[in-house]
DNA sequence: TAGATTGTTAATCGATTAACAATC
DNA sequence: TAGATTGTTAATCGATTAACAATC
């Protein structure tokens, strides 16, 4: 018995959520097992590397037969700690905070907003999805009252490292960067960084080569390719 | 003389409009050279990692002083194909697909809206971010008349792959994804996946964990790392 | 010249993949 | 039992990094 506790890759970790969200489609249509080869096909992956994967987690499968669907979609759940819901909090009401917030696939996938916060006066006090906009100052007592787990950072490059200060200062230890810019924050601080520019780079790159890889790994992402740093 | 048709590895690639963005500001700062150990502090990555993808590039550098900023800037938008515009259409017309239209990063930095389209009856004709919306049927002629370059599926999950194949029909080889699903594109087309909530997905995990990198390398890519696959 | 910094080498590390024994 | 499929090994590949000779 491969236990649990062994360390995951990070490239197997940015997997993870695809192999989920093929599992929870598998599950709406009352398939029971799934074998690592038609798994890999749906995740767009090869089938070495979904068993691989999955064994990180432990041996769940049954030789011969495959892996139960549902059994293993609670395993992964609970691996990715998504039996419960994380509160996040938007850091910036402009057009892609406002987008973000009434963006519904968050909260349908256990990230409620639970708070909107920015700077600008003739924005605190308005309502965005339904959330009241508050002052960025307030972002303290809302960590606090909301049990906000997250902090999305939409504001513009210039602001982003401060906002990322407040928002550990705040207890936020788990940080999605949406602005152009790189922020530094301590090593017990998780960050991953989402520049939607930067991808549209990157396409632009593989075109004059007619056309190299142009799909990453992670992280992709993302490692992806085009993604994060996490500096002291 | 390192000449510039070497193979530049994916993960370079994912890196090299970060440092694109880092020369951008130093520009602006009119800093005439910089040197790889301060790159690589507003990049967030290590000196050797940018010596080593600049060199990619070519032998920009000069020894005991650094880099020339314009010229390196000049060779790597070069380098990136960002010498140009490249108009994107973007196929989804919903929260997200507006929200993305109203974001001004994409037509700031070089990829203009050439046009969107739905299959929505009640979207099609109304005018989203100043630029009108065609129906899905009149994709090959908006590629055609807008010359556009890049797709951008912001659709729901479940139509993702048939609009793919709809925008590869119509000659377009470079797509963004935004939504939800993993599509298949023939070998010569590129694909890039941007996940929203698989990217705090992948912070849940590493809540858990006394926090662990909760980083990533490519979409990033990484990638990022949290990022797309490219079936044939 | 002395100091600084590149460009490249080589060692190391992590991720991918094919192959196959184990076993349902 | 025969067929199917996992879990793991080991080989390979690609990415990272420290170190340092080259050279401005």
């Amino acid at each position: 018995m491969t236990h649990s506790e062994r360390r995951i890759p990070e490239a197997t970790v940015a997997r993870l959520p695809v192999y989920l969200r093929c599992l929870i489609e598998l599950a709406d249509d009352r398939t029971p097992t799934i074998s690592s080869e038609r798994l890999a096909e749906m995740a767009g992956v090869n089938a070495a590397k979904v068993r691989k994967d999955l064994s990180y987690l432990g041996s769940y499968g049954t030789r011969g037969v495959g892996y139960d669907v549902e059994f293993l979609l609670f395993q992964m759940s609970r691996e990715l700690g998504l039996t419960q819901d994380w509160p996040v909090v938007i850091a910036g009401v402009g057009n892609l905070g406002q987008a973000l917030a009434n963006y519904g696939g968050f909260t349908d996938r256990g990230f409620p907003i639970g708070a909107l916060v920015d700077v600008d006066s003739t924005k605190v006090g308005t309502s965005v999805a339904g959330v009241t906009v508050h002052h960025l100052d307030e972002l303290p007592q809302l960590v606090e009252a909301k049990g906000i787990a997250i902090g999305i950072i939409s504001t513009p490059a210039a602001v982003a490292q401060s906002v990322s200060e407040r928002m550990t200062a705040a207890g936020i230890t788990s940080i999605l960067n949406f602005s152009p810019s790189v922020i530094a924050v301590d090593a017990k601080v998780s960050v991953r960084k989402v520049d939607l520019a930067v991808e549209l780079q990157i396409l632009s790159f593989y075109r004059r080569r007619a056309d190299g890889p142009g799909s990453m790994g992670p992280d992709t992402t993302g490692p992806d390719p085009a993604a994060a740093a996490n500096v002291t």
